[in-house]
DNA sequence: TTGTACGCGTTATCAG
DNA sequence: CTGATAACGCGTACAA
């Protein structure tokens, strides 16, 4: 910079005005300063712009694990929409544990993030780490895993609505007695996902079942497993609903196993938009996630959060539509 | 820092040497700050340390996208390993985009990034921009996808070894007619696994046949088609060993559409281990990519990269054996 | 509108 | 073994 100074017959003040487009400065001087930067590529070093203004142009992201489809597809929409905003990002993996992720965040805080983007971990019960995000003023925004206390900034998925939307779908291809393949209902996405079920089949004056609702930690064996008992009832359901598309991949195998086509006698509908529902056969009808909308609709709320710091306004909360993929398990030609 | 000091008594400097275990240092003296240091619950900025030695604990991660089952699992690796080491690690994506690229190695060099490690875009062909990064001494390490010219240091995996291996394991379980669903010959993955299919024949003797190859996009689609074409022969394969596992997906559903028992009358080997191979029925083998290893291996060649910079000694290249997982579209009960 | 001077929190250098 | 001091490169209050 001191190069560039002198070359210009300007000071250092100016130079550093001039780039990051301060006010008080000529659009002569400005243009001239700039064109000289872009000649002598003069890159402007960022440690210490963090050091001096205390905040870098780096986001910091804690998320579970990066593994599976969901993860790395928000961060993809975070990434973009960063990048946009001429802002990196540092990825962490909490690992699912409240320990780690507590580190992570001393480590961003260290990083002196510009912003923290997080989905909590299953087990942290403790949010005494995110209060200290708060203190120091770091704008902090959760996604998808947020905590239910009502004060914090959030962008989540409505599961109940989308459940409620394949379910309707559901029905709207016919099917009269429709099961559910519920997931722990310790996680709130998967009570909402049932309740989205529930709703769908009372808007439209059917009886609920619980011997039609089959409880399990929804892997591919448990979704095979519930088509068995499911379809040994005395009034075996025509259609299943489930609230994860892997048990559903182990339902549709179950299903075609036990002899019925699909979707002509037996409809399925799942929740994530996996990867591998587009490979089955037929193709799994699912709910998509939105992802990348999710990882961008939180980093403008951050952006947002960040110039309007002052505003000690409530929280904001997005709620972002789930859209329904309609594919070949649960689309009857004659519809 | 400047509290610590004044509590103990002593000047900031020592206070330094003692956190960062410098050797000029009293074992006591040491213990007393370090005691306080947590006491006072201190923490380093890294920022001013970056800023000062003009290094961060920052680690540079590009990869073409983060999509799929194979870079997030090296990121996994990589992140691993890097936080054993005391080190944090930025993601960017190129988006196999060699614009991009290069400007995502800017922004990481302007990040004063400790190191970069690189799994090349497809499109690149110019390489100026590694050129730079090694000019300001920052080690470079390439990982999965390397330049060819063979002065960079790089870990990759061995495919053609692992092709070899799926086909003599496809061999050893009775096979006598194997064929190979190719990908595009100007990537050289795919190159590398059709030769270490043809090295099995050949090191057993047996004839190779033009017609029992397909080159495709390896699509799932592809994958289908192949099948239909292969099984339609004077002299039908009895087993199929693919260069992708969506391919192999493909051929696995044409295979028991049309009516062949697998693994009993025709066995099948993919290459990635993609997520669904164990989703599938039966189950398909795949030759491991070693995502995690490769991810460690490539963090343990960095560091030692940066410890020994002044060593201008000839480039490492590491290469990684895949490991070859047997499950049902292979496994003949008799073996 | 521009320039001067100081400080952000560390660490390297040199002197004790 | 320890301490004083300068410097890393930039942003900003204040003076001109």
């Amino acid at each position: 910079m001191a190069d560039l100074a002198r070359q210009l017959g300007v000071s250092m003040t100016t130079v550093s005005r001039a780039l990051s487009d301060h006010y008080s400065i000529g659009p002569a001087t400005k243009q001239r300063v700039q064109q000289m930067a872009r000649e002598l590529n003069y890159q402007p070093n960022q440690v210490a712009s963090a050091l001096r203004r205390g905040q870098s142009r780096l986001l910091g992201v804690v998320v579970p694990y990066i593994e599976g489809r969901f993860f790395p597809a928000v961060i993809q929409g975070i990434e973009q929409a960063a990048s946009r905003a001429g802002f990196s990002v540092i990825v962490c993996q909490s690992h699912e544990d409240e320990q780690l992720e507590r580190r992570t965040i001393d480590t961003l805080l260290h990083a002196q993030v510009a912003g923290v983007l997080v989905s909590l971990a299953h087990g942290t019960r403790q949010l005494g780490h995110f209060e200290k995000v708060r203190q120091r003023g770091v704008p902090l925004v959760f996604f998808d895993r947020a905590p239910t206390s009502g004060d914090t900034n959030a962008v989540v998925l409505d599961d109940r609505a989308g459940a409620c939307q394949a379910t309707r779908h559901l029905l709207r291809q016919g099917c009269l007695r429709i099961a559910h393949l519920a997931g722990p209902q310790h996680l709130s996405i998967y009570r909402e996902r049932r309740q989205g079920y529930l709703d769908a089949l009372q808007t439209q004056g059917l009886p609920t079942c619980e011997d039609l609702i089959i409880y399990s930690a929804m892997t591919v064996a448990d979704g095979a497993r519930a088509m068995h008992q499911l379809l040994a009832l005395a009034q075996p359901p025509d259609a299943v609903f489930g609230a994860g598309d892997s048990a559903m991949l182990g339902a549709l195998q179950a299903v075609r196993e036990l002899g019925l086509t699909v979707p002509a006698q037996f409809a399925l509908a799942g929740f994530s938009n996996e990867g591998f529902t587009t490979l089955t056969n037929p193709p799994l009808t699912s709910v998509d996630q939105r992802c990348g909308e999710m990882g961008a609709a939180a980093v403008r709320l951050l952006l947002e959060l960040a110039t309007t710091r002052s505003s000690r306004a409530a929280a904001h909360r997005v709620v972002l539509q789930p859209e329904l993929l309609v594919r070949g398990s649960s689309l009857r030609t004659s519809s």
